[in-house]
DNA sequence: CTACACCTTAGAGTCGACTCCAAGTCAAGG
DNA sequence: CCTTGACTTGGAGTCGACTCTAAGGTGTAG
């Protein structure tokens, strides 16, 4: 199964801009018909997919242009692609760690204004808040 | 308390050129000393580090000064600040979702590196991996 | 045969979020 | 008094990741 530009587009999401864009930067290189035309094995489907799962949780283009090389290099160098995985782990693990909280905070700020709402519809409303500015941000 | 921009640097891990940048961009505008320099108060720390949490989950800057402006504006546009927390929160919820995600496709990458490290140390790395190529990027 | 998808090069433009610079002013400790 | 370090301004530069344009040529499905 082999895709066109056009194609792979529709299936990833990504657009053609972006795929030839990334192709120039050497991070998804597909194959060619004898036409010329780029032309995206099921592979190369596997690894756009990787790529925006990867880039979705913040890894940068780079990185992951470093671990194609890797891959695709004879030898064992496997170890520092451990290594960019490791690292990304971790930054995914905080960042997780960072939305919880975060999520547990929007939801008391949203409760807050909906006790508002419900409430006491008074003019009130900044001074009430007011009352409460030292915990406001937390 | 009131603080100096060195000081506030210092407080929330936001550099001094980046508060005097926030400044400009109307988003965290502190008072002034008789002798003009900037002067942060105990609110102005606490959007500081409001800021901080919103923007590391996403929340663009824009965004963050139009709530600002909506808090500090009279009347009862608390309805579009609630819908900003709203949104936000469903951004968050997805990402909390994708982050999830792809933290178990990285622990599975990481253990498939570690069995072949522990395991038969052949020069045979690439091909393993093209057997299973097409579960390779999941 | 026609229409449409695709191809090329080379470069310019956009966007968000900083990041830095020059050139000067001001305040507090020794 | 003097030095040191923090402060001021406006504006320019950087970076990552796109995003688009021009202006033309080629390939292919119905």
């Amino acid at each position: 199964m082999a895709y066109r530009i056009g194609e792979l587009a529709k299936l990833t999401g990504i657009t053609e801009h972006t795929l030839r864009f990334y192709e120039k930067e050497g991070l998804l290189v597909p194959g060619r018909t004898n036409g010329n035309i780029r032309s995206y094995s099921e592979e190369d489907r596997l690894w756009a997919d990787f790529i925006l799962h990867m880039k979705g949780t913040g890894m940068a283009l780079q990185d992951l242009k470093r671990y194609k090389e890797l891959r695709e290099s004879e030898g064992s160098n496997y170890q520092e692609l451990v290594e960019i995985l490791i690292q990304h782990q971790h930054h995914v693990e905080a960042k997780l760690a960072e939305y919880q909280h975060n999520l547990e905070l929007i939801k008391k700020k949203i409760e807050m204004y909906q006790q508002y709402k419900d409430g006491n519809k008074t003019k009130d409303l900044y001074s009430t808040f007011a009352e409460r500015k030292i915990t406001e941000y937390d």
